[in-house]
RNA sequence: GGGAGCUUAGCUCAGCUGGGAGAGCAUCUGCCUUACAAGCAGAGGGUCACAGGUUCGAGCCCUGUAGCUCCCACCA
């Protein structure tokens, strides 16, 4: 009885059932064995948001994770990935006021806090799940028995006793600055949450009176913020401004007075040398106030509307407030000049408003201490980057990082453990909740309103979802964790957080490895993103094409750190390459007895098995060597062309006579399993879902391939000298082959084949068949074409002869072996030249040498057999 | 202003520590050969961006140039 599979893979038949199969097993979560010799092996997913959709980005990363998971699971190794999603604050928070404006045409505020957050938990309960069983249709084995989220109860402690820690050792403080503002999210933003834009806009030139006469012009970019001048800066050594330090000027449509002031800061060279100071609403103009003690005035509100210090212009917006103050200035004579003006501007990451530097009070972490060993791990080399291009990137930011703020104006998040007493204006900040003044005893004691950054508790993700701060045996067993991978544009936002939050907290590094992956670009290699409406839905592409083409297509031709397109060309090779592995399995089984047991054995072994063992081998160190480096493309396009090309095109071709003989041929089928079987666990970890389903039909031991033991190269197992007799005749046939292509030779025409063997050793009566069955011979024989009228190839192992008297054209016969005797002597002259230099002689290794040597031989009598062919036909 | 990357076949990209360039798709030719036409067999197609340099030997290492992309940066 044959074994049979279906005519047709169809992965919807198979994805979710075997899916279940797994979860229900119990694979995906690890066992603790404190015996077992090899190291846990700990991955961390990075935490999509709690109610995101899954994109291509998702799709590679978690591609690549489960790549590396699976295959150090079947290597043995304790293998815990950990899922788990994050609350991403001002994205979900954003989502839900929508919906609540959207439905019931209300506010948050019209909600209240409490009510409000009800609502973002209902939100979180029907939306939270979705991302997560679309990781489950990837084939993600995760362990989903410890998925987590940043806003669970234990995680929230985690976040809380973080700041705490941080606040007591002086590493969080609060502090009056200038933040980056979203007029729309109203909350501040930290600096790696600004996009800079570069945008083409105005430089206004104002003139500004100096009083007791004369004045001076400054220039602009935002000529609404005039409103909140507080004095004119002119450099210090600026010749031009020298007399007129100290005086002060009339700032044009409020007639206030404000000084004129001398700072290093100003650059002569720029606009007009002298620079209006806004403090409250110009990052570097704050520094200068504070260098002067200036007078602090805002006229922005927190919806970029200017505020009741700006006289008339109250209550207008600010681009509004831009268009009124320059027709006011112009009408006023004071607009001198207007230019065109290219600068960038910075833009919120989530909503893309254009922010606003305000003058607030927030939460900030002091981060030049954190940085410090955070730079040493990565200089060291014990933390490392692949490609360690990217250490660079990290390292140059690290340097250069300012005070991070942490604090948010949402109500979405984990609330800041900060107290303030009305009374005596104490701060407490505890890990518990405080009802009492621990200074004064007053119960007049107020939590801060405001939330913590997102990426604050993702920063603690490596150790909080191992159960930090208890001391659970995951995060005894488990952390530090072993690699974490995620695409570049997430190094500033989160790698870096984590790295020095883990360093700090736990005095251990967060994990060994950064694999950095690029970003998935569409067919035209733009960036796929909502606005542009160019993302292509990984779900839609499952569906058609299934989890394992989607899988194969994402790590194919993907090399570290490197963009790639997304084409449905791609995908569908990779579903043919899939159709590919179906069929051949299909074959293999249908020559299978159901419920033998196929033993391979060594000792009658042919050349073509022994040469298909012996590639098979090679397949399997150079496959575990790539995926060990994270050459994951390189990984997956040998296995491509293992499976394709040796395997399907040539042996499976080559045994199929043994296999149709009388009988069968046990052996030839032992060999067809144990290559195919093991070439199957190789592939798993790329395409886990038609793998697993056809090893279930194969002979084999255990419940799943996904916990089958991954093949080790077998040193027993190479044979050169077959690997060598093969090429040699796979060289004979594809010359046949070739001359019969040439000449139009149909595969029903059989022909006489000749053969005169060059190297010796490689062709014997034994063969035959490969030629028959290969190249369309009707009989082999080895010697001289006794029809002087043939065609003739020579390869480096023989010549081969077709008797063609009657179905070949003589005349491109002849052109053809010209030009194969050209192209020779074109080789054999390069060769002479390299052989007759003797630097190269004496310089290049032996091995090179010998191997040119040998290259003459071949070319010598090549040319030799063409020349005499040739003769014969003329 | 600083930093990183890219430039290889018509298109999309591989090419590990220097030893006569590969794949997929596309194109052309011939095949329904008893697993697969989502297939089989063959073919064409590349001054490896440009210019120097190191080397017996450079797609690969060094220097410079050009074009493209991205990240970082408080020049109004």
């Amino acid at each position: 009885m044959a074994i049979e599979l279906p005519k047709q893979y169809n992965p919807a038949d198979v994805e979710d059932r075997l899916y279940k199969f797994w979860t229900d097993k119990g694979y995906f979560t690890p066992v603790i064995d404190k015996n077992n010799p090899k190291p846990p092996f700990t991955i961390v997913i990075p935490p999509p948001n709690v109610t995101g959709q899954l994109h291509m980005g998702h799709a590679l990363n978690n591609t690549i994770q489960d790549i590396i998971i699976r295959t150090k699971r079947m290597q043995g190794y304790p293998t815990l990935w950990i899922p788990g999603t994050d609350h991403a604050g001002i994205a979900t928070q954003i989502k839900v006021e929508e919906n609540l404006r959207k439905t019931e045409g209300k506010s948050r505020h019209d909600l209240g806090r409490e009510a409000f957050l009800e609502k973002v938990w209902d939100w979180k309960r029907v939306n939270g799940g979705r991302i997560i069983d679309q990781l489950k249709k990837l084939g993600s084995s995760c362990d989903w028995t410890r998925e987590r989220f940043t806003m669970d109860e234990q995680l929230s402690r985690a976040v809380r006793k973080v700041f705490v820690i941080l606040y007591k050792k002086g590493l969080i403080y609060r502090g009056y600055r200038i933040i980056n503002w979203c007029p729309n999210c109203t909350t501040a933003l930290s600096d790696t949450e600004v996009d800079h834009v570069d945008e083409d806009g105005k430089l206004w030139h104002i003139k500004y009176p100096i009083k007791g006469g004369g004045e001076l012009v400054v220039a602009t970019t935002r000529p609404e913020t005039m409103l909140g001048d507080t004095a004119v800066a002119v450099n210090t050594n600026d010749e031009r401004y020298k007399n007129i330090i100290g005086k002060s000027v009339l700032l044009p449509l409020t007639d206030r007075e404000i000084p004129i002031i001398a700072d290093e800061y100003v650059e002569t060279e720029f606009g007009t040398g002298c620079v209006k100071i806004t403090p409250c609403h110009d990052p570097n103009d704050f520094e200068v106030a504070q260098r002067h003690s200036l007078e602090m005035i805002e006229v922005l509100d927190a919806n970029a509307k200017i505020n009741s210090n700006g006289g008339k212009y109250a209550g207008m917006d600010r681009y509004d407030a831009r268009k009124a103050v320059l027709v006011d200035l112009d009408a006023l004579g004071y607009l001198v000049k207007t230019e065109n003006h290219a600068h960038a501007v910075g833009h919120c990451y989530r909503c893309s408003t254009t922010v606003e530097p305000m003058s607030s009070r927030q939460w900030f972490v002091a981060m030049k201490a954190l940085a410090e060993p955070a730079i040493k791990v990565v200089e060291d080399g014990d933390l490392e980057f692949i490609p360690d291009r990217f250490a660079k990137i990290y390292l140059n930011w690290m340097r250069g990082i300012q005070d991070w703020c942490i604090s948010r104006q949402l109500w979405w998040g984990h609330r800041i453990p900060a107290y303030y007493c009305d009374d005596c204006g104490e701060i407490a900040v505890e890990e518990y909740d405080v009802t009492e003044c621990p200074k004064c005893g007053s119960q007049n004691i107020k939590q801060d309103e405001d939330v913590l950054d997102t990426w604050f508790s993702s920063a603690l993700w490596p150790f909080s979802t191992l159960g930090w701060p208890d001391e659970t045996e995951d995060l005894k067993y488990f952390y530090p964790t072993s690699t974490l991978v995620t695409a570049y544009d997430i190094i500033t936002f989160w790698v870096s957080k984590m790295i020095f939050q883990s360093l700090e907290v736990t005095g251990k590094k967060p994990f060994d490895k950064v694999f950095i992956h690029g970003l998935v670009r569409d067919s035209q290699g733009r960036k796929m993103s909502k606005s542009l409406g160019n993302g292509i839905d990984p779900l839609e592409v499952i569906d058609e094409y299934g989890a394992d083409a989607l899988r194969f297509m994402l790590a194919t031709g993907n090399s570290p750190g490197n963009d790639m397109r997304f084409s449905t060309e791609k995908v569908e090779s990779s579903r043919n390459f899939a159709n590919k592995v179906w069929n051949s399995a299909r074959f293999v089984l249908m020559n299978l007895e159901e419920g033998k047991n196929y033993e391979l054995d060594k000792t009658s072994l042919r050349l073509e098995d022994k040469w298909v063992i012996s590639l098979y081998n090679t397949l399997i160190s150079e496959v575990t060597a790539n995926i060990e480096k994270y050459e994951l493309g390189i990984a997956v396009s040998k296995l491509y062309d293992f499976i394709w090309d040796i395997f399907c095109d040539w042996y499976i071709e080559i045994v199929k006579p043994r296999l149709f003989a009388e009988g069968g041929d046990d052996s030839a089928k032992a060999v067809l399993v144990y290559v195919l079987s093991g070439t199957l666990k190789l592939l798993h970890p790329f395409m886990p879902f038609i793998t697993e389903e056809i090893w279930q039909k194969l002979p084999h031991e255990g419940e799943s391939i996904m916990v089958s033991e991954y093949p080790v190269a077998d040193v027993d197992m190479r044979f050169e000298a077959e690997e060598k007799r093969m090429d040699s005749v796979i060289g004979a046939i594809r010359a046949i082959r070739n001359i019969r292509a040439e000449m139009n030779v149909p595969p029903s025409r059989k022909a006489k084949l000749y053969i005169t063997p060059i190297s010796e050793g490689v062709f014997s009566d034994d063969i035959n068949h490969f030629f028959e069955k290969l190249a369309h011979a009707s009989s082999v024989e080895y010697g001289e074409c006794p029809d002087s009228n043939a065609a003739k190839l020579v390869t480096d192992s023989a010549t081969v002869m077709i008797p063609v008297s009657d179905m070949v054209d003589m005349e491109a016969e002849r052109n053809r072996l010209r030009k194969e005797l050209e192209s020779c002597e074109k080789e054999l002259q390069r060769v002479d030249a390299k052989l007759s230099n003797e630097e190269f002689v004496s310089r290049a290794p032996a091995k090179i040498v010998e191997a040119e040597k040998e290259k003459r031989e071949k070319y010598l009598a090549l040319q030799k057999n063409l020349t005499e062919a040739l003769e014969k036909l003329q």
